[in-house]
DNA sequence: TCAAAAGTGTTGACTTTACACCCATGA
DNA sequence: TCATGGGTGTAAAGTCAACACTTTTGA
């Protein structure tokens, strides 16, 4: 008990010393999947006295013998057991004063995950899918990282063909539809929509139709396997060209 | 259980976190500059024997007692003497090999100057400006953050009016075109671009004409004062209910 | 036969592109 | 008077937004 307390004083002094010299590095990722239609973020209940009550982010601390972009990854992997799946980062939050256990500067990134495919056990880790809508407050500046990722989100998904991460592997257009109403936040005309993404030439036709639904069904698309790449290759200067003459 | 005994404290957090206190932040500024037609950026000799004869970015470490995002300010004010600077942070990158003298992960951002504002001493400080266009390789992996922050100054110039950072305070139609086109690498048609301009509403008419030059002078603008703030505030959802239908 | 969603086209408004001529100035 | 860039308009093409009816299926 004596030693015990002694040398907590003695790592705390070390901290203190440490803290003034250092800044750990984390990264925090909003995991965002899709369920009943809503769009839905994973959060664990923060273990912090100091945020009692509320919940955060999937974050870990960057290990010194790991990539940056591999941190979250692994992050993923251990909550959810999936791997190979749709990431990218976002931006990174380094206020002095946003961390309350010392200074942290982290890397935020979000991710899309079919729902069906992961294998959390939801109720052991504390872990839990909150619909995007209704997340008031966070812990730490996690609101404001949910935000920025959200916002990244809407500016990525008409571009790139990324929304079919949150999808099964087999779905229908109205699926798809109802999935980027939930993204953006908006009502899309059927119709439109539909032009518009066949105008991508995101979807492979699979011939097959809707079973079990109690009125007629839709055809059943996939995401065709060109534009089946984990990461998003920007195009450079094409779509810049067509912006001013 | 206990309450008090499942939620940890930050001190105690502290504790298990200190073994990942070595990992060094550092930001790094894409300088950018307009000069004789030309967009360019600011560099510096490298004084690592690992990189010797090659240019790097400019940046520093993160000080334990300063935002992330107040870093490239005191960079850019240390080496340019200006304040008051345009800046956006891009990306962030931490592979682990990517520095030399140890783990170092690096936020990178871009800078916005006019030439004719900084005060440096440019031989003193092994300082330069070098044409983006003619740079072919960096120390590090500055190479590639010049490129992401290049891209990200393409997507942002013809959205929000921030090219005007990189002009004096009076300019021409022309003089703007002319540095548009050296953002983007493409020529572009001088009806078309005045139109489009004119519609963003960004100018502000001085009523003055050019002097000194030997043809039928231009009008000359500045930016309205309307759109001169430092940070670009994102229009949340506007351009995105317009993507779709 | 009803309810529910699938599937499909057109029109008008707007935006974008391509393109050419006269004008004002200094050399 | 020439060279240089300033300044301007229009027509055709393409894109976007709004909008309604018929079809298929299961209950």
């Amino acid at each position: 008990m004596d030693n015990n307390l002694k040398l907590k004083t003695a790592e705390i002094e070390k901290i203190s010393h440490l803290e003034y010299f250092n800044i750990a590095i984390s990264v925090d990722c909003v995991i965002f999947c899709y369920n009943e239609k809503s769009l839905q973020v994973l959060l664990i209940k923060s273990d912090l006295e100091e945020y009692s009550g509320l919940y955060s982010l999937l974050g870990d601390l960057v290990k010194p013998d790991e990539d940056l972009d591999s941190a979250p990854y692994r992050v993923l992997k251990q909550r959810t057991g999936m791997d190979d799946v749709y990431l990218e980062q976002v931006h990174t939050f380094g206020s002095i004063g946003r961390h309350v256990s010392g200074r942290v500067i982290t890397t935020a990134y979000y991710s899309l995950i079919d729902i069906k495919h992961h294998k959390l056990k939801l109720d052991e880790n504390e872990l839990h899918w909150h619909p995007v809508k209704n997340i008031k407050k966070l812990a730490f500046d996690h609101k404001i990282i949910l935000d920025t990722c959200l916002q990244r989100l809407r500016e990525q998904v008409m571009e790139f063909p990324i929304a079919f991460n949150l999808l099964p592997e087999k779905f229908s257009l109205r699926q798809l539809q109802e999935l980027y109403e939930a993204i953006l936040g908006i009502e899309l005309d059927r119709r439109n929509f539909r032009k518009k993404i066949a105008l991508k030439g995101w979807l492979h036709d699979l011939d097959e139709m809707e079973t079990d639904v109690s009125h007629r069904p839709g055809k059943l698309y996939s995401l065709d396997p060109v534009h089946k790449k984990r990461k998003v290759i920007k195009k450079s200067k094409q779509p810049l060209v067509t912006i001013l003459t």
